[in-house]
DNA sequence: AGCGACATTTACGTAAAAGTCAATGCGTAC
DNA sequence: GTACGCATTGACTTTTACGTAAATGTCGCT
């Protein structure tokens, strides 16, 4: 089953679709995150390259490291066996976890207070621009 | 009342309560973040720059660059008059709102996953080290 | 006066994440 | 068969956000 019949991406129909350059997703596989085939010279990307993606933007926007979210992927690949490894990796995902949310309460108040501005616009609009 | 009685705070200071290094915050200040006060050439905090350090700080938590930062903090010393402008601004504000509402998505998703994992985790160490 | 601790300025360095450019290949439509 | 468009590779460049080093200044203490 697997390798069958799965669609094949070409580079510029996947840099279409999430909206980044060739130079991205070349960068991406020179850096070991993503292993699309090739024939020839040319690369075809599989449905697993596409999610990868997916994850690897996702991951960006976050405001991961490439060495973070490379870290990551290997963990979906090949989760570690031994207990030493395991608690380690839990001690990060933990460390990690109070980062994030950190960060999403940071974003909250941002929202909130982008809220206030916001307001504060309508009404200053609303003061000069009655007959606009 | 302004500059009363305020409280003076020394670089070293700051870059303790925060974590940041001194370089960090000369640095916010060549780029017209923040205006700390001067004796001779040493520099005075007043409390509105620890509390604008604080700002700064945030943004750069959610991954806004300096310029991005600056331009906020613009907004705040002096709110635009004109409604041409006053448009634009919302304009880029729900721009910006969009953007912070996709990253705390992109941030539950992976507090999701995290969760995930961990919890293999700890059915893998249930597994193996049943007397660790 | 001299020491140590902390500050400052200037200037160069650096790592991450691509952007850009030039040369080249490959298929196919005309 | 050649021109065109899309791909590729490799090298070089750029931007951001500081780090780091060197040379000095300043303040308080003893």
């Amino acid at each position: 089953m697997r390798h069958g019949l799965d669609k094949y991406y070409t580079i510029t129909e996947l840099t279409r679709e999430f909206g980044v350059s060739t130079r991205t997703l070349r960068f991406y596989e020179d850096e070991g995150l993503i292993h699309p085939e090739r024939r020839g010279r040319t690369r075809f990307f599989r449905s697993t390259d596409r999610h990868l993606i997916k994850e690897i933007l996702r991951g960006r926007r976050i405001g991961f490291s490439i060495a973070e979210i490379r870290e990551i992927i290997q963990i979906y690949k090949e989760p570690p066996g031994e207990a030493g490894q395991l608690r380690l990796m839990m001690k990060r995902l933990e460390d990690k976890r109070t980062e994030l949310i950190q960060k999403r309460r940071d974003i909250e108040e941002t929202l909130e207070e982008m809220s206030n501005v916001e307001e504060a616009c309508l009404t200053r609009l609303a003061e000069i621009g009655v007959g606009t």
